[in-house]
RNA sequence: UGGGAUGUAGUGUAACGGUAACACUGCAGAUUCUGGUUCUGCCUUUGGGGGUUCGAGCCCCUCCAUCCCAGCCA
């Protein structure tokens, strides 16, 4: 009891976010029904989810989860031009991936097309909406501007005898697209555009991925989505700031007559990321122009797509919690996202030795064909690590960066004369190199002290540098695709107005042999790697059905060394 | 020039009338068998102007700036 009371005392300390606040004041004030709050997350399957909608995900889900209610997955499929089965079983995929669980609360805005209908008509019946016969022109005309009001439609004082009539012959598919069009009767002389009649359906001989070919009469939004909440019992109805505007024609319909729940819109700012677009009509382009491989690229800010790039969920729901909600426009820094995969995979993933770049070395004192094995902890920061072995043996690959014949300054690792260690193997001294006949350098000869065995010697001396290095002959060769940003600038297209202009022609850089230790073949799809110094990996889930290993770069390691070089300039 | 919103370090978010703070970024240093990690320190903040109050980031007035809205999209 005491204990449960000091844990509510320290919650309340916890500063709410503007959401939690009117969730608490409401259930305080006894404003919910059965004190259940509840939540719907509902995507439009008309694209892949991307990163912005794992806020309003965690948003829907967590407080849902948090106050003790339910989220329900609400598909809204209210357009059927646009909207195909493919990314609704990615939309479902994507949320398992992240740990939701919307249970049993799969629907569709499809399931209450009939309730919606019936709704329309008793709209009719009462007066409260009419059939309108300007054509799409002609209305926009009629709308008014921002600055001045509308007119009435001529069709507005329709008798309710002729609506039903038509309202009908629409259902029914006498009428051609565009001819007629359901309306409800609210203002047209209101200040906000939303409700000056807005419409409620339009005629579209469309095939539904659901409903087939069973109506030819489509809900609007502004009809469909209120009255959907209504219907499941939804308390909290939020969504993103641009629908501020539209919440007096949500709270017109919550407010038909027969309507018996009465949810409540609340508007969030969505999540906007620099160097990252967040759109789905321009991530649609993207595909369709074959500038990335499809709606799961690695390069793409989708769900789908920063899977196969290797972000843990745990991490992306991290970065979220740190964003913040509130009302404010804001981009967050591409950093920060980073920052949260690095965090994350730093904790949980397994190191390995991988040479992107190699040069051969020959330690020209150690035994022509010996192997020996050295003992590699997965994972350093787990103090209950397993460990691996790896082998190694006269000739070695390391990183070529790993060696200068002529080092500049602060240069730690191997140049002729200075001793670096091989993580966990031996000390070794640079003597001379071999060169082709355009100069560059094929092999680097090298002394190794037999006394630093496992990494350190007897007589304690230290080293600046250690490299990591693979075995030339035990060694395995993988494919490497380093992933970079798409886009180079932080907003793409302000520049030019065209966010292709700011594609980054090294988003992809393949690496088609690189060298491996053995243990890389124990790589699983959804393993969390490292590949020291080189940054986090993972498996490509896709294109890995036989023949060379292909793995993905999730995202570099912090390299301070490369910020020092371009200050000094090198 | 209609309506709706929003302004706190470079970026995001707290502070709920009582000493403006946390994280990321950046910078400097220490540690390190990853130039990673970890640790330490530093930098910079309430859009402007009035008012109320003992006291204002918070309340009031005013100005300014930014964003959204004129789909038979969502």
């Amino acid at each position: 009891m005491q204990e449960k009371e000091d844990l509510e005392v320290k919650e309340e300390k916890i500063s709410l976010n503007f959401l939690e606040r009117i969730i608490e004041d409401d259930l305080a004030n006894g404003r919910v029904p059965d004190n259940t709050i509840v939540t719907r997350f509902p995507p439009e399957p008309n694209g892949y989810l991307h990163i912005g909608h794992i806020k309003s995900i965690c948003i829907n889900f967590g407080l849902a989860d948090k106050y003790g209610g339910r989220c329900h997955l609400r598909l809204d499929d209210t357009n059927p031009e646009k909207e195909e089965q493919e990314y609704i079983n990615a939309i479902k995929e994507d949320l398992k991936w992240l740990g939701f669980d919307w249970g049993t609360h799969e629907y569709y805005a499809s399931d209450y097309y009939q309730n919606l209908y019936e709704i329309a008509v008793r709209l009719i019946e009462e007066g409260k909406a009419f059939v309108d016969s300007l054509s799409a022109e002609e209305m926009k005309e009629y709308r008014g501007t921002l600055t001045e009001p509308g007119k009435n439609s001529p069709y507005r004082e329709r008798s309710i005898e002729e609506n039903l009539r038509l309202f009908e012959e629409m259902r029914q598919g006498k009428h051609a697209e565009g001819t007629h069009i359901l309306r409800a009767k609210i203002d047209m002389s209101s200040p906000n555009i939303n409700m000056r009649d807005p419409a409620l359906y339009r005629i579209k001989f469309a095939h539904h991925l659901r409903t087939g070919d069973k109506w030819c009469i489509y809900p609007m939004y502004d009809f469909t989505h209120p009255i959907s909440d209504a219907l499941e019992g939804i308390t909290h109805s939020i969504c993103t700031l641009e629908f501020e505007d539209h919440r007096p024609a949500y709270d017109w319909a919550t407010s038909i007559d027969g309507i018996d729940h009465t949810p409540r819109q609340y508007e969030f700012a969505r999540l906007n990321i620099s160097y990252l677009i967040m759109s789905k009509r321009r991530l649609l382009q993207l595909v369709q122009m074959g500038i990335v491989t499809g709606w799961d690229d690695p390069r793409m800010p989708t769900i789908s797509g920063i899977r196969r790039r290797g972000y843990s969920p745990e991490s992306m729901k991290d970065f979220i919690n740190r964003v913040g909600v509130a009302k404010v426009e804001s981009v967050v820094d591409y950093s920060l996202m980073e920052f949260c995969v690095r965090e994350d995979l730093n904790k949980r993933a397994e190191r390995l030795m991988v040479i992107l770049d190699p040069i051969k070395i020959i330690i020209d004192n150690y035994p022509e064909d010996k192997v020996e094995y050295f003992e590699a902890v997965d994972n350093p920061e787990d103090p209950n690590s397993a460990t691996h072995q790896i082998p190694f043996g006269r000739e070695l690959y390391i990183e070529r960066e790993d060696f200068m014949e002529v080092p500049p300054k602060k240069y730690h690792r191997l140049y002729p004369g200075n001793e670096i260690r091989l993580k966990y193997a031996y000390y070794i001294t640079a003597d001379s190199v071999v060169k082709d006949d355009e100069g560059n350098i094929t092999e680097v000869h090298c002394t190794y002290d037999p006394l630093s065995r496992g990494g350190t010697t007897p007589d304690k001396r230290k080293v600046k540098g250690t490299s990591h290095w693979v075995s030339a002959t035990e060694g395995v060769s993988i494919e490497a695709r380093l992933y970079d940003k798409l886009f180079l600038t932080e907003n793409p297209g302000k520049a030019t107005g065209n966010y292709l202009d700011d594609l980054n022609p090294d988003s992809l850089v393949v690496v088609p042999d690189a060298k491996a230790e053995p243990e890389i073949l124990n790589a699983k799809v959804g393993d969390y790697l490292q590949f020291i110094r080189n940054g986090y990996f993972c498996l490509d889930n896709k294109e890995n059905q036989d023949g060379k290993l292909i793995f993905n770069r999730t995202v570099t390691l912090r390299d301070s060394w490369a910020k020092m070089k371009k200050k000094m300039g090198i």
